[in-house]
DNA sequence: AAATAATATATGAAAAATCATATAATACTG
DNA sequence: CAGTATTATATGATTTTTCATATATTATTT
């Protein structure tokens, strides 16, 4: 038996849950680190990005597309609100509705940051061969899109 | 402006720390309530999955393996302990080490589960057309492997 | 071999995340 | 249009997670 030959048949590095995970955790390492310099926590910098998108998206929406749970999702308004990065209005069609709008230094904030990450994941690609660098967004969107219609039970 | 105009250069929905963030949440979900379904929490069972791959790592790689930080992996170490799924054993040769094993129920739960999992990676990749069913586990490995080697503060 | 450094794990305190549900506003229905 | 259901957000209580560091063991240095 030589060296690396303890498992011939490991299951979890090949498995494509654990790839999405561990490669997700990898990819964001460097750039999370730069996130927090910025002080900010990733799930705040996420609601940047949401909002540098498309700004004015009220919780629940937001909740969905930064990746949070909704509570969760108002207790980081709430910090993000007191670090003065973004303000709450109440919708005037809808008064149940909250929606979230960045203020001035958030959008630059958003800003700097967005550009750092464009240049962060330019970085990533090229750690890549041109083949893989060229499928890997769009298989992942198309795993994607395909997951959205799929319903919870299944 | 017709409907979907709203945002013409949206960022987030193609930037690829968000594709593999996204796109690894919406992948588990189902997978990960047929884990609770078996009373175990996510983290619990990735140490399930690394220990039938490889029985007896210390703490600090099961840790690195199962995604987990260490003193994290500890606690969730006690609670399967507790359940008996799981075994600590200090390794003889170096008495800093502690070893974890599956025990007999432990060993049958980890077979239960690595056998769904199996099937639902083959429902997964079944959604996608073949091209991407093709690349995007070796995409996603080749990620992984280029980012193994890159120092911490790149 | 004593002193120092390094490694492995555990633990306390604090912060964050989750779950269920409260509160409030709007939409439906008979 | 009163009553019921639905939708949106917030909150309390509990559980997780994190961070720093304590404790224990082994390795290194002089």
């Amino acid at each position: 038996m030589t060296k690396g030959d303890k498992r011939k048949d490991a299951f979890v590095p090949s498995y494509l849950l654990y790839l999405l995970a561990a490669s997700s955790e990898a990819a964001s390492a460097q750039f999370h680190a730069r996130v927090r310099a910025n002080g900010l926590r990733v799930p705040e910098w996420r609601v940047l990005a949401c909002l540098s998108d498309q700004d004015g998206l009220m919780i629940t929406r937001l909740a969905a597309y930064a990746l949070a749970e909704q509570s969760r999702l108002t207790r980081i308004v709430d910090q993000m609100d007191k670090k003065g990065l973004v303000e709450r209005r109440v919708d005037d069609g809808d008064r149940r509705k909250v929606r979230v709008y960045l203020t001035g230094p958030g959008r630059r904030l958003a800003e700097t940051l967005v550009k750092e990450a464009r240049e962060h994941e330019g970085r990533l690609l090229g750690l890549l061969e041109d083949t893989d660098a060229a499928r890997i967004k769009p298989a992942l969107q198309a795993l994607l899109k395909s997951l959205e219609h799929v319903s919870p039970g299944d």
